[in-house]
DNA sequence: CGCGTTTGACCGGCGC
DNA sequence: GCGCCGGTCAAACGCG
């Protein structure tokens, strides 16, 4: 089948990224019908459910005022650019579980309880050696039949079955 | 037997 | 200075 291409959700452009500011509330709502369901297919494959991915939102690329806007206060002649280019893309999907194969192996590594949601928060990490990248799944607070996905950062193996 | 999963505790950062 | 929040790691257990 072609190729496996498990095409993680993570391009390795981020076009529409860069204009985003850095919020977490930047999920666009795309519609069911014109989205690629090819690649979908591959994930519901082995999956009997309707879920539904359209949302997507990209942080900044090596910046730390994402926390709070307001007082970035760059003090003259002083810059320190962290490049840990961490690439952030969180993805809204329609679905009754979190957990959906993407093609890569995910190890959970925590659960926390955030205030602002009466749902918990899942940590995943890749499983593969020398694959930092890092998967954030949460339920919408608003939308419980809704699940944020959040991955960060970039594959750095080679496809995997 | 291996590892994936689970829960708790711990730490750091920042706010007040 | 302390409190709060979020995030990560560790140990243990269960399951395949």
């Amino acid at each position: 089948m072609s190729g496996d291409n498990p095409k993680p959700p993570h391009s390795p452009e981020s076009d529409f990224s860069k204009q985003w500011p850095s919020e977490l509330s930047q999920y666009l709502n795309f519609d069911d019908d014109q989205w690629s369901y090819d690649d979908l297919d591959s994930f519901v494959s082995g999956h009997a459910f309707s879920h539904k991915t359209e949302a997507i939102e990209v942080g900044e690329v090596g910046g730390s005022s994402t926390h709070h806007e307001g007082s970035s206060s760059i003090n003259d002649g002083d810059e320190h650019e962290k490049n840990e280019v961490k690439d952030r893309v969180a993805f809204k999907t329609k679905s009754e579980i979190e957990i959906m194969d993407d093609g890569f192996k995910w190890r959970k590594y925590g659960k926390k309880m955030v205030k602002n949601s009466p749902n918990p928060r899942n940590y995943y990490r890749c499983s593969v050696e020398g694959c930092s990248v890092k998967k954030v799944v949460e339920r919408d607070k608003d939308d419980p039949r809704y699940v944020i996905t959040t991955y960060v950062g970039t594959h750095t193996h080679p496809s995997y079955s």
